[in-house]
DNA sequence: GTACATCTTCAAGTCGACTCGAAGTCAAGG
DNA sequence: CCTTGACTTCGAGTCGACTTGAAGATGTAC
């Protein structure tokens, strides 16, 4: 039977060791059993961490993937859980490309403004208060060019907020 | 002379002082003269934040706003300036927009995929190493002000990417 | 036996755009 | 005088998905 070390799963999936430990910890992907206190992975964990690179690719969050892998009866088929999770999804997604094309349109706004000063722009002719945001999505097109890291230790801090404001009254 | 207060602008323009004193510590808003220590704007801070609202909801970072502001000489038209900045930002949202589509067809195959286990799911058909995401493209909704839910993120190092992964070696 | 690769855990850093809280200042009103 | 409210600065926290590094253990090759 073969058994996988998790630098040959990290080969065989292209991710980092170190993601893998991750999807563990964030309880995305089961604990594998250990042999001398390493991970040894069946051949299907390569499959299981490809659905779970195609889910995240898809939009899906490591909270929902991991609704999608563990929050169902055993039973449930694949297909099932998709369609539970998918049409949120999907409005969100519909969303994001309305906004994109909001923002296309925004920037060619912004190129047929004649506007020689910034405080003279009428672009933005909304002056009133109360009037948050559309929606503020937000995007990062340019690669950054050191996409470097990002951590953080797991556990689930979750404070909630919803604070009253002080300062403006 | 009219002079507002922060808590002022921020009533006329929908944001809290937090982010106005945020914007001006990243270089963005000038620092406005004080009066007993007290930031004191003219009426034109309003549009001008109206400006950096606008630009950022087109898809602008704060960085790029900056250089849209005080990136260019003094004379430089503000819609020279936008087009300046615009074409690589306009590339960024036809890929963002091509990403969603692709993420829609995700979904709808995962739908359409009829395996049980996650195991047996044939979906992602790659098992090579190296095939990195396509492009990381990060989309979020996370109002400033209200604790509204759906916030996502997606960004990995790039397919090519030039960190010398070896944890040992 | 000793180098070195690979693994382990745990803590802390990163990125962007903010928000929140603490502690202090200041003017007006009762 | 005391409170209230708006302001000040500064530091830390938030969110998600990781990465990086330290310090130590183990496996394999020479």
């Amino acid at each position: 039977m073969e058994q996988l070390s998790i630098g040959e799963v990290a080969r065989r999936t292209g991710l980092r060791t170190s993601a893998i430990r991750y999807y563990e910890d964030a309880g995305v992907l089961p604990p594998p059993p250990r042999v001398n206190g390493r991970r040894r992975y069946g051949p299907e964990a390569v499959r299981t961490i490809g659905v779970l690179r195609f889910a995240q690719q898809a939009g899906f969050t490591l909270d929902e993937v991991r609704t999608l892998f563990h929050g169902f009866g055993a039973e449930t088929p694949l297909h099932e859980r998709w369609e539970a999770l998918a049409q949120a999804k999907l409005r969100d997604l519909d969303a994001l490309i309305a906004r994109a094309h909001g923002m296309r349109r925004a920037i060619e706004a912004g190129l047929g403004c004649g506007c020689v000063r910034v405080e003279d722009c009428v672009l933005p002719d909304h002056d009133h208060a109360g009037d948050g945001d559309p929606y503020p999505v937000r995007y990062a097109g340019s690669p950054p060019a050191r996409p470097r890291a990002s951590s953080r230790s797991r556990s689930r801090p979750a404070t909630s907020r919803s604070k009253p404001r002080s300062e403006g009254s």
